[in-house]
DNA sequence: CTGAAAGCGCTTACAG
DNA sequence: CTGAAAGCGCTTACAG
């Protein structure tokens, strides 16, 4: 047999230069390796003298484990992809720091994956579980219905986290959308709002639907009717939120207000007013979605609809963990609470 | 199709929904597992005819090679795990994106870790390495001396991304933050201003001392004496921006232009002098450090350094691959190349 | 060019 | 409570 490549770790204690196994620690201790393996992981298996024996020939050796060994014996990766499209997107790196903190609490690890909407790159990270190096995906945002596979089953282990695959009924973690963009518009209202404009999300995206129907919804509860030519098509973008809310001040009857699809189209907005010269909350009022730290930073700061994005992260982690470990009787569609968080971007509306 | 011998599983399944293995294929091709192997991987060792012939075979059995095994018998993990201190910080995705796009590259998975600055979960990271789940480790961002161990030298193979722990001497990728601070001030300095602040950055970061050293070499090209009053200290944070920059305003002989340690601190910056009703650039000259996207959003939009972020991670994956793979020669340390772009918050100063 | 065999480092059913 | 042995699924030195 070749040797492989041996590093020379400065371990004081060990006079070998190959990492210590457990059949080391296993003579140390002078039992046998299945002995060993129960003392580290299984202690109860074992007699409290033998125990102690190999924790502290562990010790001694400065043993551990080799967790390729363990995976393949146990047929278990402890690793899971996640998927994302983009990252430069502020709405997701708090909703990965759940996924993280969910993982690391159950000894998993986070594989992430960076799409860019490529194919062929989800198809590579994919593979990752076929391959048995992971053992599911999580799938942070919808547009990658080329996932789907065999009349819309997901070939792997998988949930998903906020957006909604179309016509898929995989395990999913999220907020009720409608309901919320329903609240951001009703504050709206009761401020005493008529002319609400909306500028909508990417229509790729399956919560831009939901944002526009509690929309619509909030203003049919007001006996207001729906005029198509306040919805200006976004795409969750900044750039689209100026030329959208400039479609919407072009009006010959203008909004005084606009609930916006989400927190950074909802910045571009802004700029866009003070480019007008228009004062907002005192010439129009700006609503946004997501409550990005970024919403705090502006002038004047949003009031917004709060995504819990960590607790959907951590949900969500957990939540494929739970269903890989076959725990029974999981709720498979989870809907966290979304709060109207108020601040300085909204107000009566300013007689004209 | 002749049924494979019955293996004694814990788990009685059908042979059909067993994941098919090598030997699946190594038998359907009526070769040995060791030709299959090699038809598959080293192409070159075996005639064309057992090639194709097992390149079939494994197409038609379906066949995804476990990567946990052959982890296992390559001793590699193929893994790297990634270390970033926080994630919500607007700088870091683009690094991320390229240092994800490179492992890519070379078929190695990137295990991301979050270490919140916790003693704890750095050291659980670390041992994904000790654990041979991980090959090696990427380190973004200083602040994290206690990594380091046995006389500075840093016990598994490690790469470190723009910020250089103290004292070490591992493999680094970065700018050079001097000469880009300087770069920066020289603009303000070309455009006629003598009285330049500086915000600088958080003390624990390698990079602030030396945008603060780039800053003072400067003035002094300049025949300017340094006057530390002019310095307001930050911490790359937006809300301490805005201090700072309430800071440097309140001054008896308030500064014409700043020059910011980052583009998120110019940004707080930038709100006071808003709040202030101060024009930028008309009354003050702002420059930012970083080129992060939102700098293109502010307003104005802010002239800043921009750092190839996206190149920085690349770099560094590849070398720590490259380094891991035994390639003779490498440079070890890559300073990639920083561009002054040039916005809207800058101008000559304004006389009154 | 190909095959038989060893072995990477674990865990666990089985027997005692 | 403990040990001998099998086996997870690969790759590769060795021999032919």
């Amino acid at each position: 047999m070749e040797t492989p490549t041996k590093r020379h770790d400065q371990v004081a204690e060990t006079s070998s230069d190959r990492r210590p196994t457990l059949l080391d620690v296993a003579r140390l201790a002078r039992v046998s390796t299945a002995t060993a393996s129960r003392a580290l992981n299984n202690p109860e298996m074992v007699s409290e003298e033998t125990r102690l024996n190999v924790l502290q020939a562990a010790e001694r050796a400065g043993y551990q484990p080799n967790l390729m060994a363990r995976s393949l014996r146990k047929q278990q990766a402890r690793a899971i992809v996640v998927l994302v499209p983009v990252i430069e997107n502020p709405f997701y790196p708090e909703i990965i720091r759940g996924l993280e903190a969910a993982a690391r609490d159950r000894d998993y690890s986070l594989l992430l994956g960076i799409t860019v909407y490529d194919r062929g790159v989800e198809s590579s990270y994919i593979d990752l579980v076929r391959n048995q190096r992971a053992d599911g995906i999580l799938l942070l945002d919808g547009g990658m219905e080329n996932l789907l596979e065999d009349g819309n089953r997901f070939a792997v282990p998988s949930v998903q986290v906020i957006e909604r695959l179309k016509g898929s009924n995989l395990p999913w973690v999220g907020i009720d959308d409608k309901t919320a963009a329903f609240a951001g518009v009703r504050h709206l209202l009761d401020l005493g709002h008529r002319r609400i404009g909306h500028i909508s999300g990417w229509e790729r995206c399956s919560v831009t639907g939901d944002r526009l129907a509690g929309y619509r919804a909030a203003l049919k509860a007001a006996g207001i009717a729906f005029d198509p030519a306040l919805v200006a098509a976004g795409d969750f973008i900044f750039a689209r939120g100026e030329t959208a809310a400039a479609e919407l001040m072009a009006l010959p009857d203008p909004p005084t207000a606009m609930f916006c699809a989400n927190d950074t189209s909802a910045l571009g907005a802004l700029r866009h007013m003070r480019s007008l010269g228009l004062k907002v909350p005192r010439d129009v009022s700006v609503v946004g979605f997501d409550d990005i730290h970024l919403s705090l930073q502006s002038d004047p700061p949003l009031t917004t609809l709060h995504q819990p994005r960590f607790d959907i992260g951590f949900a969500a982690m957990t939540l494929l963990i739970d269903l890989l470990a076959g725990a029974p009787d999981l709720e498979t569609n989870l809907t966290l609470p979304v709060d109207l968080v108020l601040r300085d971007s909204t107000a009566p509306p300013h007689r004209r």
